[in-house]
DNA sequence: TAGATTGTTAATCGATTAACAATC
DNA sequence: TAGATTGTTAATCGATTAACAATC
C-alpha cells in the first residue's frame, strides 16, 4: 500500500497510538476487532477509526471488522518501522543516556549508529552498547557512515547551530529535545520536537483552568 | 483577566511557544511588536496571532502593536507560571534525574516537593537538591504535604497503577513519560503525555513520506 | 492629520461525526 | 438468508485565514 502520502497530519499523529493498541491486542491473542470495539477501548468514535483506517486503503471486511495482525503490519509499514533509518545522537548527558536506556530504537524505525558529546569526561565512555565519540569527529563520521537522522539532546544554545551543521552533513530528520526551535535551510525536513518545558506549561495551564490550587 | 476558561485547545497549545518568543524579545530589549512582525518570526499568520491574543482579552493598541512586557506577563498568568503548584516525581532513574537537572520547575508553574523511587539503591541518595524518598512513604507524604501534581517517570507497567493510587491520594494533574496511556476515574483530570516512542515513530513516518532512505 | 495596526466579522478550509447503502 | 460491520458520502463542527472598519 502506497497511500501513506495522503495521510493528513491529524491521522498521522494518531497512528502511533493505534499501533500500540493493536500491538496489545495482538499480544492478548485477539484476532479481529470492530471499529466500535476499538473505539470504546481507545476513547474514540467508531466513525473516526473507520475514516482513519481508510486513508491507507480499507483493510476491513464488512460484517467482520479488522484483522488485528494485518492492520498491525499495515500501520507498521506506514510508520516505517521495518525500514530502519540510521541515526546519531548528539549530547550524551543524562537525557541522552536516559533515552538510550529507555527506547528500543529498532522498534520505532531507527538504528542508532553513533553517539556524540563534547565533554572530555564522557568521550570514550561506554553507555549501553555505545561508546561516546568526540563531537570533533562528527564530520568525518557523517561522511563515512551517512546517517540520515539526528537526535538532539543538547542544551538549547548548542542545538540550533548543531542542527544547521548536521543539515549540511546530510541529516534529513531531527528529533529535538532542546527547548529552542530549530530553523533549517530546507523547511521540508521533518523536525519532531519534544519540548519538555512547553508540555509542563500546558499542564500548568490546564490545571489552572480546573481551578486546582494548593491547600 | 479571567478569560482563560474560554481558550480553545488549539490556542492553548500555542501559548508556551508565544511565551518563549516573547521572553526572547524581552531579553533583547524589544518593547513593542506587531502581529505581522511576530508572525514573520514565528512562522505564523498575523491573523492567527491577533485572533489568539484576543481570546484572552485584546492587549494590543491600534497603530502600535503589542507591548511585549505586558503581553508576556499576561501569558504567564494564563499559563499559571506565577501560581506554582506542588508536585512530586515518581521514578528517579535516569529519566527522572535528567528532568530534575534540566528543567527549572518554578519557571514552568510547579514546585517539586518530593521525589520517590522503589529502588533501594536510589532511596536516600541526593539528586540535585532532592533526597530520594521510599515510595512506601508515598501515602503518608501525600496526606501530610498534599501535592497536587505528579510527574511519572517510571516504567510502563508501574505507571497505570501508580496513577490510580495517586488520584485517590488527591493528585489532580499528571505529567506522564511512560509509554502507556493513563486512565483515571475522573476523566477531567488533566494528563499531559510525553510519549517518546510515539514521537519517534511520527518522525519515522514523516521521513518515510519524504522518501528518505539510507544509502 | 495620515499611517499603521488592531479587533472583529465573514469566508475558507480541514477534521470530526452522523448516516446509510453496500456487502461479507 | 439475516445480522453485523464496513466504506463512503453528507452534515457538522472547529480552526484558520482574509478582509476591513475602527481607532490609536
Amino acid at each position: 500500500m502506497k497511500a501513506s502520502r495522503t495521510v493528513p497530519q491529524a491521522v498521522l499523529h494518531r497512528l502511533p497510538r493505534y499501533y500500540r493498541y493493536l500491538g496489545d491486542l495482538l499480544e492478548d491473542g485477539v484476532e479481529r476487532i470492530s471499529s466500535s470495539e476499538l473505539g470504546k477501548r481507545m476513547n474514540a468514535t467508531a466513525s473516526q477509526i473507520r475514516q482513519d483506517f481508510n486513508y491507507f486503503g480499507g483493510f476491513g471486511h464488512q460484517g467482520y471488522g479488522y484483522n488485528v495482525a494485518k492492520l498491525y503490519r499495515e500501520i507498521a509499514d506506514i510508520l516505517g518501522i521495518s525500514n530502519p533509518k540510521t541515526a546519531i545522537i548528539l549530547g550524551m548527558g543524562r537525557l541522552g543516556t536516559a533515552i538510550v536506556n529507555r527506547i528500543t530504537f529498532t522498534k520505532r524505525g531507527f538504528e542508532v549508529i553513533g553517539v556524540f558529546d563534547n565533554d572530555p569526561a564522557l568521550i570514550g565512555k561506554k553507555i549501553g552498547t555505545f561508546t561516546v565519540l568526540d563531537v570533533a569527529k562528527l564530520e568525518d563520521f557523517c561522511k563515512e557512515h551517512k546517517p540520515v537522522a539526528a537526535f538532539l539532546t543538547l542544551p538549547r544554545e548548542a542545538a540550533a547551530d548543531t542542527a544547521l551543521k548536521l543539515e549540511a552533513l546530510g541529516i534529513r530528520g531531527f528529533w529535538n529535545f532542546s527547548s529552542g526551535y530549530i530553523r533549517l535551510n530546507d523547511p521540508t525536513i521533518p523536525v519532531e520536537n519534544m519540548h519538555l518545558g512547553d508540555s509542563l506549561m500546558t499542564l500548568s495551564c490546564r490545571m489552572q483552568e480546573h481551578d486546582i490550587k494548593n491547600d
